[in-house]
DNA sequence: CCAAACTGTCACCGAACTGTCACCATCTGC
DNA sequence: GCAGATGGTGACAGTTCGGTGACAGTTTGG
């Protein structure tokens, strides 16, 4: 496997471990596949990145000094801003005990100590095609609306649309959680990212020209505007 | 665990097995924790009934006598129907590369022989929390009234019901514990926040708007009045 | 190097939403 | 039945919010 470069849009991985050669080990595998790797070493340090960085996956271990990772995975869930990552979380243990109330607790998936590299990024693509589709070339589909990622195409019924970068982004928000309400905030986040300062207005405009490039069949509009709170995609 | 009748609303599981008995055995113990089943023989069966029922969850045995569980999970995968399903591969061997393999080729999740029926469970579960989001969370329902937050969207029967923010957001509170009774104040602290100061009057305001809208169809009132105490909604 | 495509911001407008009031119907205790 | 308290509601005016055309700056592709 070769060294790749994180790139802007590579997936995000938070890695939680109280150990720093743990933390390095994963870190340095993640990266080594283009994950983009973020560190904390307890739950309180976690939730304060999850809060301002919101990682596609996290990887939790089960053994934290203090608060125990099952109650760590519990206050994350708890976290609106957190609905949007798959937790996995990691243990030397097998017992069943615990896996049963990793996954009741919140946790998407579950590795066990000793893990081969092999299957710690099969685990975390899997989840990841899960919780970021269009990440991972997938298709997506709502109502007469398909967007093949991987091919950087959109078609609407048999009409093939086109789109500009920012629309496609948009519109792949949209569709990944279909029915969702995004806000504007969420979506400046997810498709402007993070640190770029744009106004918010601004959201509302891309919405405008997404509107009419979708529609300009005449057919149904797919965005559902909800005042005060944001804009969803929306099968009828 | 005490048998519970399958609902309209349960999530659809889809056993896949060869063994008569498996089949059996795993079909009594989803059913018993109140999931619909469904069962196929083998691959073939298999994309037919998802081609028609479009079950939630498929439980997938690797060892399938003519095509093995890989292949049938590839040809699952890309079937469009099957998009919306969660396949997790049951299989008698743990070898880390049939894991990978698995999870490679779009199963969600994998689950090793043996395993006991809260594990099993725990999975489908939370293979199901990923899948139909819906089914396990946001929704608050009282009597035929449907509220959904993520979505930020009201039912009352089938009828499609708009609301204004404040308005959702009042709905949301009563609803949240139906029955108790929230005083003006309460709800101007809950709906309104802390700080903003209006006059107590405005809830009674907004109740009546919210009557008028959730009735507009000529149901029954769901909003009780209770005099000098305060409002609440209630299942009848 | 130029034209076309794409972006972000702004200003303006209409629609939706809000809070308050006044007036009336009910209810409560006496 | 009466007076006072309580709750329902239509009207209204002020405010907020979202849609959109215009425009200028930037990037892209040939």
């Amino acid at each position: 496997m070769s060294r790749l470069e994180p790139q802007a849009g590579a997936a995000l991985v938070l890695v939680v471990d109280d150990e720093p050669a743990q933390r390095a080990l994963l870190s340095y595998n993640l990266e080594a596949a283009g994950f983009r790797v973020l560190t904390a070493q307890d739950g309180e340090e976690a939730l304060l990145v999850i809060a301002e960085e919101a990682p596609d996956v996290i990887l939790l271990d089960w053994m934290l000094p203090r608060v125990s990772g099952i109650e760590v995975c519990r206050q994350i869930r708890a976290r609106p801003e957190a609905q949007g990552s798959a937790v996995i979380m990691v243990s030397a243990r097998s017992e069943e005990g615990d896996l049963v109330r990793g996954l009741e607790t919140g946790a998407d998936d579950y590795i066990t100590k000793p893990y081969s590299v092999s299957e710690l990024l099969a685990r975390v693509r899997a989840n990841l095609r899960r919780v970021r589709p269009s990440q991972s070339g997938a298709v997506l589909e709502v109502g007469d609306l398909r967007l093949d990622a991987q091919a950087h195409r959109v078609h609407r019924g048999a009409r093939d649309v086109h789109l500009g970068p920012t629309e496609f982004r948009l519109l792949a928000a949209l569709m990944e959680r279909s029915g969702k309400v995004w806000s504007r905030e969420a979506l400046l986040d997810r498709v402007w990212g993070r640190d770029i300062y744009v106004d918010s207005r601004t959201v509302d405009v891309h919405i405008g020209r997404l509107r009419k490039t979708l529609c300009a069949g005449g057919e149904q509009d797919p965005i559902r505007t909800i005042r005060g709170a944001g804009y969803a995609i929306e099968d009828r």
